[in-house]
DNA sequence: CTGTCTGTATGATAACACCCAAACAGGGAA
DNA sequence: TTCCCTGTTTGGGTGTTATCATACAGACAG
């Protein structure tokens, strides 16, 4: 069974890409998708995959250490920390809303109606679909680029 | 009737500050808090009041101009613009779809069932959504920071 | 050992974000 | 007119973000 990981950067949104790789990868932990000792893309693949340079993956998994999200090992890969706890429930809680409410401001601006948008919404939904997974083994993931 | 705006910027977000400031001021206009017609804080007042340089708060007003959103004139003040700026179906349909699949991606992330991010974005719209009202005459709003 | 994967580390370059100070110019009321 | 509000513009400074190219070093299979 092949594992994705869905990434998305945003060039336009103003904040730094190492962030957004940052927040994903925490989202990830949070949600159970990456649980301990699961192996991260490599460098040199995340990097390609969303066409950034490689100091960049660099400087997101450095910060993602010392936040004690991850653990690098020389010559072997990036790997999900074993005293992980990134993210609490309720940060979950008010990420999920600050997303959320910025795609409400926007579509009001736009001037779309709230029945078209939640449209969007479950058709976005279901194009990313997650695959569901029971599995208990440590894996490594791929990656699928958003841009 | 005294008319506040809330201003709250983190400096720690990682988010440009002229950036936090553009969001919160379509926050207000898609919510109907700030109408067409209704001045703006001035780049001076809004900068000592949030304590950044006039330099951040122009930049935050001048891209708000192109955006359609506000009007600056020389020597009377920054105005909710009238005119809403023309927006062709697809650039609406292309900037709707692009934030909707970043919150899908982000709901993924977080391993939020589809149902659950349909019920929060619904909320998030009634939030936004204004209730309509006669008042039509403009007025001037000050500023009540947040840090 | 060799090849190839992995992370680690530089220095140079460019663009951006933010601050600071100062000056210029329009609008409107005393 | 003068005064004080307003936006406009410039030049200089610092730190951050991100790119590119290059090199070094650990892990491991063949």
């Amino acid at each position: 069974m092949i594992h994705r990981l869905h990434f998305q950067i945003d060039e336009r949104s103003g904040v730094p890409v190492y962030r957004q790789m940052m927040d994903q990868v925490k989202y990830y932990v949070a949600g159970g998708t990456l649980r301990q000792g699961d192996q991260l893309p490599s460098i040199r693949e995340l990097a390609s995959a969303l066409t950034v340079n490689p100091t960049t993956v660099v400087k997101a998994y450095t910060e993602l250490e010392r936040d004690g999200v991850i653990e690098m090992r020389h010559g072997k890969g990036a790997f999900v920390s074993g005293r992980a706890k990134a993210i609490t429930r309720e940060e979950q809680e008010v990420a999920l809303r600050r997303s959320a409410k910025q795609l409400a401001v926007e579509a009001t601006q736009l001037q779309v109606t709230p029945p078209r948008v939640i449209t969007v919404v479950r058709e976005e939904l279901n194009a990313v679909n997650p695959s569901p997974s029971a599995d208990e083994t440590p894996v490594k993931f791929t990656v699928v680029p958003g841009r």
